[in-house]
RNA sequence: GCUGAAGUGGUGGAAUUGGUAGACACGUUGGACUUAAAAUCCAAUGGAUAGUAAUAUCCGUGCGGGUUCAAGUCCCGCCUUCAGUACCA
């Protein structure tokens, strides 16, 4: 019997979830192990080839890991309230939930092919209202929270202490402006395409994230998460976690925390203003103030004759997106207010500007100028011809790095970095400065005017704002007529008149009808699936106890900051509210790589209706287009009667070309409009799930990016035939004997365990797939029957080929399933091997091979080569002046 | 610009704390078995030179230096690619 992959796959898959082979009990003495994937929003097309490759990895080490006596937790979810849904929804009219139900029930077959170990029990959605009312939960507690800055962590709003002296609303107010979770009017990013506010994470160079459209800043009343009281945690507590440092520094660098000072500029008899430096030690050479035009300072120190001017330019700033005050970036713009302020050293009057690029959210809205040691403030000087005043020795027009002291009276000599000190000293005992950090990390803007996600559980009257009580959750997400925000920009909750405004006891409210952000579900799913059937809390205590942190966290690095940094914000107050254990979610973190599709291109030439071959195109004006993949060969010759019989613009076409007609080709991230999209369904029911799996973790290292090419497939394929033919001939009988093992198989057996165990550990996946490969080559050489060798062999391999190792496994006459059994233990004795062949080499060169055996010592070892002819052939008579001899590694001759 | 990662055969990629490159796989070539093909198995496979041959010698890890008995690995200076980020004072 051949290995037959389809009916085995299918038989095992069966079986495990019919069984739930893979539920995981949480009262267990076996030390834990939790394993977790970022869970997917399901979309509408489905996975392709790069998802599974984390997935894959998590699902090798959760076998591997239940096989070493650990109880795995390894849950899967989705993410399912999202934008593609709800504009799905405004364009069709089909309710989000709808295709949401549909989308998941595919994702989840299309896992389940995968022979993913996951514990369906456990399987949260984020869009179920049995889940998000636990995150209107959480909402509530940073809604009822404030930041004790003293001890430098959340606490219940009923500690806080008011002060007597006020009236009711004010103390409400001041209670309002302590929340964590806070209503403020702020400038937001507010994209008019997707009609919605977006946080400053989500947009990259003045266009969403998502989408890819222009966003503009305006005011707008909002919910907002006072994250930026946990910026110095966030920095500080990533030194203990074990992740790639290049998400720790994109962290570090999001959160962008500077330290310096703010120092005061006085204008005039009423009139003073700040500004923040990171380089007070450059005070000296500050010849001018710019301030953001946004800066309220500015309606009373403009003079007369200037202030038509401003006022043009500050218009003119308000109506720039984002993206159009970022393309300035060279040619720099401003305007003279009329107005100096006094340089508190230099006792010089100094002018003050005003600029865009300035940025009023940043410091203080205000700086002062140092133009030879700034290259903004050096560019801004030029263009207006201010002047320049060099403090720091240098020999560069514009010097911005550390050095000595120049020009600054008698501070001159010194060294930048220790004048810092003294300065910001001075100016601080003189009351012209303080000591000041500065972050870029905004808090962030947490509602969305948008239907599909969690309704924010808050009811608005007169006096101020309540927070639904707790028993009154899940706050159902309503029926709307239409997913379209309003005509005066409201969200679509906003139309259903009847839910919105709600009676308790006599007295009307009205509901809060954003809603929040995609991020919210995402930020404690981690912590539901501990315990997701919990009606009394988001996981019981003790469940939380023993489960957290997160052992092994593996996703792609698009979260290195958006939804990492939410979610340990989150984790931090739970924790300082006490209902987590952990400071810290998640213990270790790993990036899958990208897979990435191979595209192929046409040329289009300018007429539009003609083709012309890769290698000619470049004679024609022409159109670079992409093209299917799937008619594409391995030679690049593009199969045109598929082309044109799949889609009808080819049809009547016509295609230029010598002999063949080339494509050219480009690797890039997958995606349906790419035409580059590799189903991993088609490689299954090619290859088998098994193969799939192998393949994809041989491909090379987990964390690397790599294009998807089928090329190699066969390998690993044929390993598998080959490890299948280990156990049965061609007609199905078992070949298995209880015999005794070879030494040198045993030795071959134990050398592969230790080597894959010890990959497994350190995710080194691609290196302990060639391990096997060698083994059973080995083995199949030696011919190898004996079942104390070939038992062992199943349980190695079955973490990244659990199908046909269950399959061998039971014709062996064993217990079904091998989750039940262990993983088998790497015996020292086999490896040890007396003899080492040490390479000879004189002056580092090699010149020959000797055998020896460990035990010598390094004088034996000595007596032993000197006397070797061949050796002292290669010396030629010549006395070495030193030979170094490194026990089990080298013999060096330095002559 | 800044931050992070990476540059090794025809290709994907291996190489412990520096220890004597190219594991494993694909591909290619040759052979065996077949009427033939597929499948399977065996062998060779970084480059150059010399030799009938076993073999020997030299060159080889992006470029240029350096440290060392010994460098893909460490140090200095560059180049290239990818990813993230950017008027943050």
């Amino acid at each position: 019997m051949e290995y037959n992959f389809r009916s085995i796959e299918q038989k095992w898959q069966k079986y495990w979830y019919e069984n739930k082979i893979y539920s995981t009990n949480n009262n267990s003495n076996l030390p834990k192990y939790y394993v977790l994937d970022m869970f997917p929003y399901p979309s509408g097309s489905g996975l392709h080839v790069g998802h599974p490759l984390g997935y894959i990895a998590s699902d090798i080490i959760s076998r591997y890991k239940r096989a070493k006596g650990f109880n795995v937790l390894h849950p899967m979810g989705f993410d399912s309230f999202g934008l593609p849904a709800e504009q799905y929804a405004i364009k069709t009219g089909q309710h989000p939930k709808v295709t949401t139900e549909k989308n998941i029930v595919r994702f989840k077959d299309q896992l389940n092919k995968l022979g993913l170990s996951y514990d369906w029990d456990r399987e949260i959605k984020t869009s179920d209202s049995e889940y998000y009312k636990w995150t209107q939960w959480i909402f509530l507690k940073l809604y009822n929270s404030y930041f004790d800055k003293k001890e430098n962590k959340a606490k219940n709003i009923s500690e806080l202490r008011i002060p007597d002296s006020l009236t009711k609303s004010e103390k409400n107010y001041f209670i309002d402006s302590k929340r964590l979770a806070y209503l403020d009017t702020i400038d937001v990013n507010w994209c008019e395409e997707l009609g919605t506010v977006l946080a400053n994470e989500e947009v990259i160079g003045g266009l969403s994230e998502r989408g890819g459209f222009p966003v503009v800043r305006r005011p707008m009343k909002q919910w907002v998460m006072r994250i930026t009281e946990y910026a110095d945690r966030l920095i500080e507590d990533l030194d203990g976690l074990d992740w790639p440092d290049s998400i720790k520094a994109s962290q570090k660098n999001w959160i962008g925390k500077s330290t310096g000072a703010e120092i005061t500029f006085q204008i005039d008899d009423n009139n003073t203003i700040d500004v923040f430096t990171t380089r007070p030690d450059t005070i000296f050479g500050a010849t001018y103030l710019v301030i953001a035009p946004e800066h309220p300072i500015l309606k009373d120190i403009i003079t007369n004759e200037q202030s038509e001017e401003i006022e043009d330019y500050c218009k003119n700033t308000l109506l720039k997106s984002d993206l159009e005050r970022q393309e300035n970036q060279k040619n720099k713009t401003g305007v003279f207010t009329g107005a100096y302020a006094i340089n508190p050293l230099t006792e010089q009057k100094i002018p003050i500007w005003i600029s865009d690029y300035v940025l009023y959210g940043y410091g203080t809205g205000a700086i002062m100028a140092v133009p030879a040691h700034d290259e903004r403030d050096f560019e801004f000087a030029k263009k207006f011809n201010l002047r320049i005043i060099k403090v720091i020795k240098s020999d560069q027009d514009c010097y911005s790095g550390e050095g000595e002291i120049i020009n600054s009276s008698n501070y001159n000599g010194l060294m930048s970095e220790d004048f810092k000190n003294i300065i910001t000293t001075y100016l601080e005992k003189n009351k012209a400065a303080k000591k000041t950090t500065n972050y870029k990390l905004r808090d962030w803007v947490f509602t969305r005017q948008r239907y599909w996600g969690e309704p924010i559980p808050i009811l608005h009257a007169d006096e101020g704002t309540v927070g639904l009580d707790e028993k009154d959750l899940p706050l159902k997400l309503p029926e709307v007529d239409s997913y379209l925000p309003t005509s005066d920009g409201l969200s679509p909750l906003a139309r259903n008149s009847e839910w919105k405004s709600v009676n308790i006891n006599g007295k009307n409210f009205i509901r809060e009808t954003n809603t929040m952000p995609q991020w919210a579900g995402s930020c404690w799913y981690y912590l539901r699936f501990l315990d997701p059937k919990n009606n009394d809390s988001f996981a019981s205590k003790k469940n939380i106890s023993y489960w957290m942190p997160v052992d092994l966290y593996i996703g792609g690095a698009e979260h290195a900051v958006l939804h990492l940094l939410y979610s340990r914000f989150w984790h931090k107050v739970l924790f300082d509210l006490g209902y987590v254990n952990t400071p810290e979610p998640f213990k270790k973190l790993v990036n899958q790589g990208m897979i990435l599709g191979n595209s192929a291109f046409i040329y289009r030439k300018i007429d539009g209706k003609s083709y012309v071959s890769a290698e000619i195109a470049s004679k024609y004006k022409t159109q670079r287009i992409h093209v299917d993949i799937n008619y594409v060969n391995e030679k690049n010759e593009l199969e045109l009667e598929l082309l044109k019989n799949n889609n009808s613009e080819f049809l009547n076409a016509s295609f230029e070309f010598k002999d063949k007609f080339y494509v050219d080709r480009e690797v890039e991230k997958m995606s349906k409009s790419k035409y580059n999209v590799v189903n991993p369904d088609d490689i299954c029911e090619k290859y088998g799930t098994d193969t799939l799996r192998l393949y994809e973790m041989f491909l090379g290292p987990l964390e690397q990016s790599k294009p998807w090419n089928t090329a190699g497939i066969s390998g690993v394929h044929n390993f598998l035939k080959k490890f299948w033919k280990l156990y049965f001939d061609s007609d199905s009988n078992l070949l298995v004997k209880d015999t005794d093992p070879s030494e040198i198989s045993m030795k071959s057996l134990h050398k592969c365990i230790k080597k894959v165990s010890d990959d497994i550990e350190s995710f080194s996946f691609n290196t302990a797939v060639s391990a096997m490969m060698i083994l059973v080559n080995e083995l199949t050489s030696q011919k190898c029957r004996s079942r104390n060798i070939l038992e062992p062999l199943i349980l190695i391999i079955y973490p990244f080929a659990p199908h046909i190792s269950e399959e061998i496994w039971e014709n062996l006459g064993n217990k079904k399933s091998i989750v039940y059994s262990k993983y088998p233990d790497f015996i020292d004795s086999y490896l040890q091997d007396n003899t080492k062949i040490y390479p000879v080499s004189i002056n580092g060169k090699l010149k020959h091979k000797i055998e020896l055996s460990l035990d010598l010592t390094k004088d034996q070892i000595e007596a032993r080569i000197l006397s070797d002819e061949t050796i002292l052939e290669k010396l030629n008579g010549i006395e070495p002046k030193r030979i170094i001899i490194v026990p089990g590694k080298i013999i060096n001759f330095v002559i």
